[in-house]
DNA sequence: CGCCAGCTTGAATCTACTCAAATCTTGTGG
DNA sequence: CCACAAGATTTGAGTAGATTCAAGCTGGCG
């Protein structure tokens, strides 16, 4: 009845977090038993609201989310996203208040995260997806404030790929991905016009094919070194 | 012999350590503690370098740093700003690696941060801390994304001066503000003479001045209702 | 006194935006 | 199964914001 509704759907978050941390049996059956216990959200759905507190922190087990700042006048900036297999709203304080939202941009499934106290391995998985957080974020920062147009286009597609391959969703540059335009115009603060025709200049360069919902990388060689020119981090 | 090292030179940290959490003898102690074995730090010294092992938190008593990304062509972007009694470097991990380089902007003083675990208060007031940052990193990629040069450069210095206040440094909307145009610019994605040029537009309009290190915000009404129009966050 | 870093200003250029219209997709109801 | 509506993408034309290059200005310091 439903595509994501398999036997398998704690496969990205138990893929991700072994990869993170070598789970221990611990780990894996309460991640099992907080699967059994998922629900699913519709897209739009808000999953956290900037300024209210977190109840429990997340775990997303299919489709995608956005970390987003909105804006009186119906702009808005997605952070992050969140795909399956990543944690939200997982924090160190008593009362966690949200620092921003998280909308579901497809119809997800997320069940509450389990206690990282059952497994050292599952707290230290915790941790590093915490650190990785941490680091997408500075790399955003950086992404929007010095790169070109199109170099963020690459160097976004190429942090999606690479986190889709952590959690087994991507295998030999290819994966589904169910961004619209717009929502990658949001994600890389500017229009979706532009991204539409900077698109098409990507694609041209036979650097990637995207549509339909799928992102195919043909030449991650040349999109590296399209962002090599300038960034010390791509070689 | 050296200006800022006056004997309350552990007063910012303590300022917003405790204004975070309300600090017990035991926490005091520990800061105090730690500030005597300070040291410092000259104005371009890499206090972290990204990829690099995390020794040791540390704790910023005097002067100004900045978290970095680096680019191949000279470029770089601040990420962002670490003024005095903030924390740098603390994560959960074991081995912790810098996401990015952290540089001194300013000569600095720093000590390693006490350990959390001598007092709940502490350990509290460097969850808030930690909540901080990340919400200012989450501020700092919405204004790249999304704001024009001259909301940029106006959230910029709200966010400076709260965050003086909030140390103890800054009263009236007044406070020492030790930037050249250039790290504004690099912390703005934008280049140093559009920074000079927009800076002119935002004096002309009487919401601040800014020079030779100083800085005043004299309508910080005008200054919120010039990103009210847009920002749903700041009224 | 001259140097150097930082700041300011002008002119030309370019990137990315807005507005607008046409086309293609997708989902829905008849 | 087709028709229609709503959403998404593409393309064109004109514009605005920000950049680069360049020249001059200012102030601190050896």
């Amino acid at each position: 009845m439903n595509g994501q509704l398999n036997p398998s759907q704690s496969f990205p978050a138990r893929h991700r977090l072994d990869a993170l941390c070598k789970l221990d049996a611990m780990a894996t059956q309460a991640i099992d038993q907080a699967v059994s216990r998922a629900f699913e959200l519709p897209a739009g759905r808000e999953v956290l609201v900037e300024g209210e507190p977190i109840a429990h922190a997340m775990l997303l087990l299919c489709g995608w989310a956005a970390r987003m700042k909105y804006f009186h006048d119906g702009r808005r900036q997605i952070v992050n996203f969140i795909l399956p297999g990543d944690l939200l709203g997982h924090c160190q304080q008593d009362q966690p208040i949200a620092p921003s939202t998280v909308v579901a941009l497809t119809k997800v499934r997320v069940c509450r995260a389990p206690d990282p106290s059952v497994s050292p391995t599952l707290a230290s998985a915790y941790a590093m997806s915490r650190a990785l957080d941490e680091a997408y974020l500075i790399a955003q920062a950086a992404r929007l404030g010095q790169l070109s147009a199109y170099e963020r286009l690459v160097d976004l597609f190429l942090e999606l790929m690479e986190r889709l391959e952590l959690s087994g969703e991507a295998q030999n540059g290819r994966c589904s991905l169910p961004l619209t335009q717009v929502m990658i115009a949001d994600a890389l603060g500017m229009s979706s016009v532009h991204v539409s025709r900077t698109l098409g200049q990507v694609r041209q360069n036979k650097l990637l094919s995207f549509g339909a919902g799928e992102l195919v990388l043909h030449d991650r060689l040349a999109m590296a070194s399209a962002l090599a020119r300038r960034d010390v981090l791509c070689q």
